[in-house]
DNA sequence: AAAAAAC
């Protein structure tokens, strides 16, 4: 591909430490996506002009969540999720101007009562005024965009699917790609009730219960406007042609980084991606959303959509920020179960609720037995259960039945509750080929679940071996962040002291 | 060894 190294100066400076990784990464994607010849200019006023209307916006208006404005009575409280620099690159000379109002938008009315009414939003989050413009915009750029945990990107595609479709065309227009059937139904739920005025109906592509297993063959194809799912059942339902590709303008992948990594889903996406854009009559605009574009996806992620509009935000600082994080010390695994017990579920059930993240199906499965045969309720949730019992203990959760949930990284990404104010890793996360390299998105997307909006939250890293102590410096290297320690894993008085210090007691 | 999906 063309690299044209003497892009603008303004965009290397601007784009100056936006990414989450690391300093070196910022450039890859400035350089790999130069702008078009004699376009520095505008280039920069287009930078300018966002910049400026993104820091007039106010503060402490924000959300993304509804439960947000249900359950604490007013987002007014909350801190503004996302202050972090948001640097906006556009790809071309198309001027975007932030939107400061829902308003600006130009969404239909029913869009507008969907966002108040039933969203009870008030104002676009600093992430939804800069990207909403861009995929709202002709000529529909593709559009690369990093927002940190809970900033309300979902919002953003969900919008942007929502005013990009025909409601009276009755075939597929739009399509969000996820990876884990928890994030397509979440997803969707959020689609359903910001378009719940539009009359757009959803399809969510993922596997059906085997308890009613019908073959697709079988099924009627889909009429619906917009298709959620995840991968497997979407390339199924297109290669059983029932699901029509030739309509699809918009395509998001939600948890990008994830659905374009070579040991993630790249494979899959990139068919469907091709499939899609060599059928689609009105051409298709490409949406890539994540709080985490490591150096080798982004660099992958350039090539993959060339000329798109990116929005990086500087934002890893902001999110070890709010949420506390600390390590506990603990002599074996013994002790690791003993913390849970009598720091975390002693504490826990106080503050809210509380998710442990292992590494394996199986010890999610055993740590539950254990913990429920000696009488402290919680809930597992890992893949290898079947789809109804997924789908029950996460309803259970979300309604706020159990307070202390135990998974796999099945949930560490994208899983949104609001009321979740403690994370432990029982285990930390580690690369899948590199077993002792931490794998520094997962950590960052596990801690994400909490703090949401603003939000206070607390993250306990459970250290027992000299792995674990080792994994531990490498992730606060890598964040360039000293991650103080709870003195003694006995005391109560230590962590109570944490939680106050997380703004939590 | 996580995750998705596979009939």
């Amino acid at each position: 591909m063309a690299d044209d190294s003497s892009s603008s100066a303004a965009t290397k400076t601007e784009e100056k430490r936006s990414w989450a990784d690391e300093e070196s990464e910022e450039e890859t994607i400035s350089t790999a996506n130069p702008p078009p010849d004699g376009n520095e200019d505008s280039e920069r006023l287009d930078l300018k002009k966002i910049e400026v209307l993104s820091i007039t916006e106010d503060k402490g208006k924000d959300k993304d969540d509804v439960k947000d404005v249900d359950k604490d009575g007013g987002v007014g409280l909350l801190d503004n999720p996302d202050d972090s620099d948001i640097k906006a690159v556009p790809s071309g000379d198309t001027v975007y101007s932030s939107a400061l109002r829902f308003e600006d938008l130009n969404l239909s009315k029913e869009l507008l009562k969907g966002i108040y009414v039933e969203m009870r939003f008030q104002r676009p989050s600093k992430i939804q005024g800069i990207s909403l413009p861009m995929i709202l915009t002709p000529p529909y750029k593709d559009l690369v965009a990093q927002a940190h945990n809970g900033s309300g990107k979902t919002t953003c595609f969900v919008l942007g699917m929502l005013s990009r479709v025909d409601p009276n065309k009755k075939l597929p227009q739009a399509m969000c790609i996820c990876p884990t059937r928890e994030l397509a139904q979440q997803n969707q739920d959020v689609f359903l009730k910001m378009g719940k005025y539009t009359g757009i109906t959803s399809f969510l592509a993922i596997p059906a219960d085997s308890a009613n297993y019908v073959p697709v063959s079988k099924l009627p194809p889909v009429t619906d406007q917009v298709v959620i799912g995840t991968p497997g059942t979407i390339k199924k339902w297109t290669s059983a042609r029932k699901l029509g590709t030739r309509g699809i303008k918009i395509l998001v992948f939600d948890e990008a980084d994830h659905m374009l990594a070579e040991d993630g889903f790249r494979d899959d996406s990139l068919r469907i991606m091709k499939e899609i854009q060599g059928s689609s009559i009105a051409g298709c605009q490409v949406l890539l959303f994540s709080a985490t574009f490591n150096d080798a996806v982004k660099e992958f992620v350039s090539r993959v959509v060339k000329d798109a509009n990116q929005i990086f935000v500087k934002k890893e600082e902001l999110t070890l920020d709010k949420v506390k994080q600390y390590k506990v010390q603990c002599p074996d695994e013994l002790a690791k179960i003993d913390v849970i017990k009598d720091k975390i579920f002693e504490f826990g059930q106080k503050v809210g609720q509380t998710i442990i993240f292992v590494h394996t199906r199986n010890s999610a499965r055993m740590l539950h037995q254990t913990l429920s045969q000696d009488g402290f309720e919680c809930t597992a949730v890992q893949g290898a259960l079947k789809q109804g019992d997924r789908d029950k203990i996460i309803k259970e959760f979300k309604d706020g039945i159990t307070k202390v949930l135990i998974t796999t990284d099945l949930l560490a990404r994208g899983f949104d509750q609001s009321q979740v104010n403690l994370v432990i890793n029982f285990d930390l996360p580690v690369k899948y080929d590199f077993r002792s390299e931490p794998d520094y998105e997962v950590y960052l997307h596990r801690i994400g679940r909490t703090g949401r909006f603003g939000r206070k939250g607390a993250a306990f890293n459970l250290l027992c071996t000299d792995r674990d102590r080792i994994l531990m410096e490498k992730i606060e290297r890598h964040f360039n962040h000293t991650i103080p320690e709870v003195p003694n894993w006995r005391s109560e008085e230590d962590f109570e002291k944490a939680l106050k210090d997380a703004g939590l007691l």
